[in-house]
DNA sequence: CTGTTAGCGCATTCAA
DNA sequence: TTGAATGCGCTAACAG
């Protein structure tokens, strides 16, 4: 290996000082086109590569991103928030930094300190499902938005789904297809998700007109056998509901099941809508499950985004809270109902 | 904010000089342990967050590693290997910085650009599926270990699961279970996976003396919908198999379609065997998929510590080339056979 | 056992 | 328009 080449080896082999090759490759001072280029030209011909390390001590400015969440791993939704960010990140020269907790305070400390160390620019605290979180105290101070997560009395920027107009949307799709008594399999937990979804659902039977039934709610865990369960409860009823609108995909998996249980077909006796777009799930039921899609993606490039700006913009724009759009994403469960 | 407190400031308040604290901190140097510990109390109390860009600046350790892989997101499988290898990063007080390239080579030769100039330690490459891959040029003298990937004609240490094995264990399952005729759904890519679990397939048939027939095998893409259209085609056959093996979950999930479908009680008309143990499908299904679980989470961590081990040994340790066990996970798709 | 000192590679005044 | 000099915060000789 030849020994490691730097700024000055740079300036030395373009007859230049240091101070103009800084300038050439930073785009910053007042140099002639002609020299700048010239010095590019050189640096890469000698396969110069800049030490941000040195840069970042200097210029105090890692433009490292440091991203924490809860878990990184059993969730397939995740990928796509880093990928956003790192996208987003990647456009401002930012670097992504990932480190997660696994939904353990003490190692997640550990991680936030390890990011504040390598002095990274900015944190984005990201949630896998969206939830209610208080901003760790090491992170006071530091420029953070929230990604899937949001805080009531923190001025921090933040981006989660917009809960109730996913639900308005997956219920609208069902009433215009001529459903009226329509069951909800809503999650057990308590988190934003559930309390959204579920004013969603009874948004939008009020803007129809159609009177609200307690007994068409039935509870779950987010997995698909207590979703079969709960939907098979449901669909036991008399007066059974001709269209189910689920929490999310792996209770709509349930629920098909549920279905096929009951001899009843997908979508001709009934109906099924969910919210995930989950594409394992929602693609390779039989038939493809109509789902609602969760901005993922776009919610991590948007923080990734807002807190880049936030870094550059000195002491300007207010935080902002966003609640994302999540579009309908159209397969087959949903038809008319029977009657 | 109080000013920055820099390694300096500890040493005034611990009325020592900078080394010591420097020394104290880290571990090194020879130091009674009374100093080094007032020392750290000292730090803690201001409350000291040591500046690892001035410490990687001067040691020439940034205590990064890169992680370079193709698609962290749509598969569910990359955060298991992702959070393996931060858990041993983390044991070793490194931390990952991740890129990924969307298997665009341009992206991915930014980003590793980019991993360079922030000074990686070292780099883990990973790919999300098995496969074969080339080290990229600007790699080369880089400290690197495979991840899901390797390279025959590299003397770079890789990890990836042992697939002939994996598919022996999941046929050899079958075969104690009563089943002679097993036909095998495969991947229709040509890859590390296809090949060894073919063979492991053939393995394990001559292994108990049951001759291989070509027409048992049926290829598919890798999802639902053609897993199920192939199994369909195996389950037509007036000599149909009693057992399964399928390449993955998601073709798994097809099988039980199709044996829906032929009408077919799993297990007690058709046993189904596959590898992946994707809990979202394999625990979802009903009944619950018995599968071969890839061992991403300790592939991940094998990488980490693998590569830790060649950056603190100078100049020992041999590359290792390993293929990792894939161990049986028990559910209910496997019974004895029908006759 | 502890202190002094000289850079690591770069960005940035300030002068020329 | 360019160059010389200074130090970011820390580690590692080397001295004492």
């Amino acid at each position: 290996m030849s020994k490691r080449v730097g700024i000055r080896e740079v300036a030395a082999a373009a007859g230049v000082s240091v101070t103009t090759v800084s300038h050439s490759l930073s785009g910053g001072g007042q140099l002639s086109d002609a020299t700048r280029k010239r010095v590019r030209s050189v640096a890469e011909s000698l396969n110069y590569t800049p030490n941000r390390l040195a840069s970042g001590l200097r210029s105090k400015r890692s433009q490292i991103i440091g991203f924490v969440s809860d878990e990184i791993s059993t969730t397939p939704y995740a990928g796509n928030m880093l990928l956003g960010a790192q996208d987003a990140a990647a456009a401002h020269d930012q670097v992504l930094m990932v480190v997660n907790s696994n939904r353990n305070a003490q190692l997640e400390a550990r991680g936030i300190d390890a990011l504040l160390q390598h002095r990274v620019d900015g944190i984005i605290y990201a949630r896998m499902y969206h939830q209610a979180v208080e901003l760790p105290a090491a992170l006071s101070g530091v420029p953070t938005v929230f990604l899937d997560a949001s805080n009531e009395s923190s001025d921090l920027s933040s981006v989660v789904p917009d809960e109730e107009g996913a639900a308005l949307t997956a219920m609208d799709h069902l009433i215009e297809a001529g459903h009226r008594r329509i069951g909800y399999l809503n999650n057990i937990d308590d988190i934003p998700a559930t309390r959204g979804r579920l004013a969603g659902y009874r948004a939008a039977l009020a803007k129809h007109g159609i009177p609200f039934d307690e007994s068409l709610i039935a509870l779950s865990e987010s997995m698909t056998g207590p979703g079969r369960d709960a939907a098979s409860r449901l669909l036991a009823r008399p007066d059974r509901p001709t269209a189910l609108f689920c929490f999310n995909d792996r209770i709509a998996m349930g629920a098909y099941q549920a279905a096929h249980l009951a001899r009843l077909a997908i979508p001709h006796d009934l109906s099924i809508v969910s919210i995930d777009n989950f594409e394992v799930l929602a693609d390779a039921l039989l038939p493809g499950l109509t789902s609602i899609a969760l901005p993922h993606y776009e919610m991590g490039r948007w923080a990734a985004e807002r807190l880049a700006a936030e870094l550059a913009g000195e002491a300007d724009s207010p935080p902002e809270q966003i609640r994302m759009h999540c579009p309908l994403v159209l397969r087959q469960s949903v038809g008319p109902p029977l009657r």
